[in-house]
DNA sequence: CAGAATCCTTATCGATACTG
DNA sequence: CAGTATCGATAAGGATTCTG
C-alpha cells in the first residue's frame, strides 16, 4: 500500500529511515531466515536434503546424536517456511520422504555464497598468525 | 595439517561424511556467522555500520528499542569475531567509534544476496493466493 | 516407521540500577 | 559518554517414554 518499491524491511535498502523502527527490524526476512539456518540443525539438514529426498530414519541414522524431538521440529519448521515437502506413502508400516522444495534449492545459492565468505572467516578466526584477541582480558 | 583440500566443515561440500558426525555441524562456519546473523540486532548494526562510523550514543539513538546492555554485547562479539573496529579517542568525556572491518565490509556481499532470496521467500509466505498452511491444523 | 508428550537444563533477551 | 552488574522472563535444545 505504500508507494516504495519494496514493501518489505529488509535493513540493508539504502532508504531505511533512522531511527529504525521497530516493525523493520523485527520483521526482517534477512534475520528470519538466518534465525533458522543458525539453529544447530537446519543447515545440515538442507545439506543432506540438497542431495536427494530422504526418509525420516535416514536422516536420523545419517546425523550422529540428533534427537527424534529435534528432527521432528526442525523438518516441521522447514516445511512451514515452504523449505521442505513432505510426502507420505501410505505403505505398513508408513514411509514419510522429504526433499526439498523450489525455494529450498534456491536457498542453496545464497548459502554457499555465505559459505564461502564463511570459510574465508574462521580461517581468519583461527590463524594463530594473524590473531588479535579483541575481547580477552577480562582478567578477574 | 591434516590434507583435505580444506580443513574447515562446510556441510555444503560433496565430500561430507554420511552419518555426518559431531564435530562437522558442530564446528560448521556457515551455522556459526549464520548464528549470529540471526540475532535480535546484529543484521541491523551491520546495516547500520555500513553506511559509515558510529559512536555508541548515536547507534543507541538509531535503534528504536535497544537496550545498553544488547547493544553493547552485540557490539562486543561483533568485535571478537572480527567483523567490527572498535576504536577509541581518549577525550573528556571519552568518545568510542564503530565501523565495519574489512571483513565486516566483504560480508555484506553475500548477505545482500541472501537478502534477495529472503524478501522472495518473504512475499511468498505471505502472499495469500499461493498459501499453503503446511503446519496448522492443530485444533485442540 | 515416524512420530507425539513430558520433563529438565541451558542460553538468550530485556529491565533496571549503577559507574569511571 | 560509554559502558558494567544483577535479576527475572522466555525460548531453544536434549533425554526419555509412549503410540498409531
Amino acid at each position: 500500500m505504500s508507494g516504495t518499491h519494496t514493501d518489505v524491511p529488509v535493513l540493508l535498502t539504502a532508504d531505511l529511515p533512522v531511527p529504525v523502527p521497530r516493525a523493520e527490524y523485527e520483521a526482517c526476512p534477512v534475520t528470519e531466515i538466518a534465525r533458522r539456518l543458525g539453529d544447530k540443525w537446519t543447515v545440515l539438514i538442507l545439506a543432506l536434503l540438497g542431495r536427494g529426498p530422504h526418509r525420516f530414519n535416514a536422516l536420523e541414522r545419517s546425523i550422529e546424536g540428533i534427537s527424534q524431538r529435534m528432527l521432528t521440529r526442525t523438518l516441521r519448521q522447514l516445511q512451514a517456511d515452504g523449505l521442505v515437502v513432505r510426502t507420505v506413502y501410505p505403505t505398513v508400516p508408513p514411509s514419510v520422504e522429504y526433499s526439498l522444495s523450489a525455494a529450498g534449492r534456491d536457498l542453496l545459492g545464497p548459502v554457499s555464497a555465505l559459505a564461502g565468505w564463511a570459510v574465508a572467516w574462521s580461517r581468519a578466526n583461527n590463524d594463530p598468525q594473524r590473531r588479535d584477541p579483541a575481547t580477552g582480558e577480562n582478567a578477574r
